[in-house]
DNA sequence: CGTGCTCTTGACAGTAGTCAAGATGAGTGG
DNA sequence: CCACTCATCTTGACTACTGTCAAGAGCACG
């Protein structure tokens, strides 16, 4: 169950069976979220972090003014807040975009880990700060991007991502079941203008939609189209 | 002179005599930069990492366009490339804003400090956890904030770190010497739009420029026209 | 077979970008 | 001490990408 965790640190250093064991050892609660359910909120005191197994979930912040930002799309595999584990509350909130399943991991124990597992903490440390990274390439889609760059390009970075935990079958094409409002809040746009620009996408056959379904149908194109390189993702493999 | 540093850590938690002891000895080397210098290039493989101890750094990506977008503004006491540490090579490019004295720190010395100092290593796992909050702040404005309110808000987050660090006199008053080229690629801005930014601030009494220096005369009333909540700067003490 | 979400489209508006021509000002060399 | 140069800042006129408003279509669900 925790396998697309391990899948994803694997590619990136040796984990071996004690760490393993750990990391099983660590999530002891299990958790369903519905979709749109709230997991965690702004300003929250936490003691446990969320790791995503299965489902998809968005963190985000609201402004007063009614608009909404999305920061990060989290994929199985993700440890969501294991920021939190040293930030004690969260900075945005985090929801369940579909259905989920968690697992939870109480900070006692990622503690214990960070005094006994200095190898495993350097890992932890790294898939956090992948995620920094991730949100590096998000500031320069939304400052220097056009539209359809922005969703050529976050649409790239769902398929290597997904990729990357075995979540996507055959390489060439992976189905997101999103809403138009939720993409918008990721890219910065307004629900009518993100329809606007797949169907354009569309018109040039690179992705298709259905019942709130987005299919990439030619992922080299739109990666192409996008200037793609997935370097910031830091999936190579790096012993440490 | 590592004291912005130590003073941004105790304000977070405790740091023994121990730990400051250690911290003081990883700095091993000493440099200064010119204005405008790189420092660290796109994955370049690292083995040390930047503690930045005067001037200001800027952390920026290129796209092929020839656009450029800064990620984040470092300031004294910021540990600008930390998470080179994890990462080994980093996703964007690392430079001098103005002229600056930096100490470097091997990775081997933040290896065994995450061996031998838990406690320390977590406190240096936060710092690189408060950079990604700063960045999900800059999603969240460079997605939904109008240009002026970016502006604003970017203003009062120097102001509030610089502040932080000791380097704000009096409270009430901070210059910064920057040109409006860099302020438009911090922004996702043009120089030009961020000159007319600047002369409306200007015109309401918020903001002063003297040869490439940007007074903020008024940071309360900027404060409210930013709608600044300095809680993702993580500024509150919580000992771990 | 209504009821609500979402998705689509069209017409119009506005924020920010582009292009271009000065204005300023610091630094340099005669 | 006075041109001269180069970078940066200013402004104006025009453009365009994206937002706003609004109405209708498509579809799941009870």
């Amino acid at each position: 169950m925790i396998d697309p965790l391990l899948k994803r640190l694997r590619m990136r250093d040796d984990v071996s069976d004690a760490e393993e064991m750990t990391l099983r050892e660590a999530i002891r609660e299990r958790r369903a979220l519905q979709a749109g359910e709230v997991a965690v909120r702004e300003g929250e005191q936490l003691n446990v972090s969320i790791l995503l197994l299965s489902g998809f979930m968005a963190r985000y912040k609201d402004l007063q003014d009614g608009s909404r930002q999305i920061i990060e799309l989290n994929v199985p595999g993700d440890f969501v807040d294991l920021h939190g584990f040293t930030l004690k509350r969260l900075d945005h909130n985090i929801a369940a975009m579909t259905a989920c399943q968690i697992g939870l991991v109480t900070h006692e124990a990622l503690k214990r880990i960070a005094e006994d597992h200095p190898h495993l903490t350097r890992l932890l440390w790294f898939m956090t700060n992948v995620d920094a990274a991730i949100h590096r390439e998000w500031v320069l889609s939304l400052g220097r991007r056009t539209a359809q760059h922005r969703m050529a390009h976050l649409l790239c970075e769902l398929h290597a991502r997904l990729k990357a935990v075995g979540a996507v079958e055959a390489d060439c094409t992976f189905s997101m079941s999103i809403r138009q409002v939720d993409l918008a809040d990721c890219l910065g746009l307004t629900a009518v203008h993100v329809n606007r620009v797949l169907h354009e996408l569309r018109e040039r056959g690179l992705v298709e939609m259905q019942r709130g379904q987005i299919i990439v149908t030619n992922p080299p194109a739109l990666r192409q189209l996008a200037n793609f390189d997935d370097s910031y993702l830091y999936l190579e493999r790096h012993p440490a």
